[in-house]
DNA sequence: AGTTAAATAATACCGATTATCATTTAAGAC
DNA sequence: GTCTTAAATGATAATCGGTATTATTTAACT
């Protein structure tokens, strides 16, 4: 929760260095990204509002959602299947692990990420700049 | 080209095989994604299509290609743009390195990957049946 | 050639996202 | 605290990729 509190105090304040106006919309959505565990869509966010700010229209959320996401503040997981969920709490890339049957994610450390980032340097002439690492299957509670 | 043959042939087979019947609209979307050594999307074989078949339908590119692909023959690609291409030449979870200058795109061959593959079902309960790994950068041309 | 279930063409529909535009408001000057 | 102004918002229309529907056609097997 400290660390919620953290980023979303990062997040506005990214904002506000880039000369954003800060209005209540934009406090509501940067605190669900910060404190939400786990990888909501515009929709989730959209319902999560309602109560607070009934009247927030969903258009706001979407241009915020990107706004943050062009400022680097948080990551959009585009999913194999399609839809589009974001994580406010680790804005950069990291692998994620997908069960296909009931939706869980997990998050593994992989320290041979490391190395697989080296290779892909060495081999090509590419500057990389960012990267999507996603496994599905099925978790030990589905299978 | 004779690669290309061989693979026209394998996706006729599998539909054959499951007996799916073989219409004129099979083979040219079969033969497009066979010989096709880029990434298309529906879009782009649809328009590869317009000349020979003026009269195919949109709707019959989307249903085959989704046959394809659930009978394993050609690859999705989710793009971090959102776009959605496939492979018909390489059916099988392989990296992608993306300009997001130019659009080009190589596939690189990671040793890496093997090991990468090891760490996840080591650290994890998960059964894996797929992947998906794209890099993001400037190639040397566009840098 | 005849039969039949599957496939197709045409098009309506759907859900996610973006664009438009009139109205409201945050932020800085006074 | 009020004034000013550009930016942000709310409401909603438009767009776009993809899917569903349905009448018609056809591949595959008698």
């Amino acid at each position: 929760m400290a660390d919620a509190n953290k980023r979303f105090e990062t997040i506005i304040e990214k904002l506000r260095g880039n000369y954003y106006k800060i209005t209540p919309q934009r406090l509501a959505i940067a605190e669900i990204l910060a404190k939400s565990t786990g990888h909501p869509s515009v929709e989730d966010i959209y319902g999560k509002l309602r109560k607070d700010h009934p009247s927030m229209s969903l258009a706001t959320v979407y241009r915020n959602v990107m706004l943050m996401k062009s400022l680097g503040e948080i990551l959009e997981l585009g999913f194999p299947d399609g839809s589009n969920r974001y994580d406010g709490n680790k804005p950069y890339p990291h692998p994620h692990i997908i069960c296909i049957q009931c939706g869980k994610i997990i998050e593994p450390n992989l320290t041979t990420l490391q190395d697989m980032t080296k290779e892909v340097i060495q081999k090509t002439d590419f500057t990389i700049l960012t990267h999507q690492l996603n496994f599905s299957g099925k978790c030990g509670d589905c299978k």
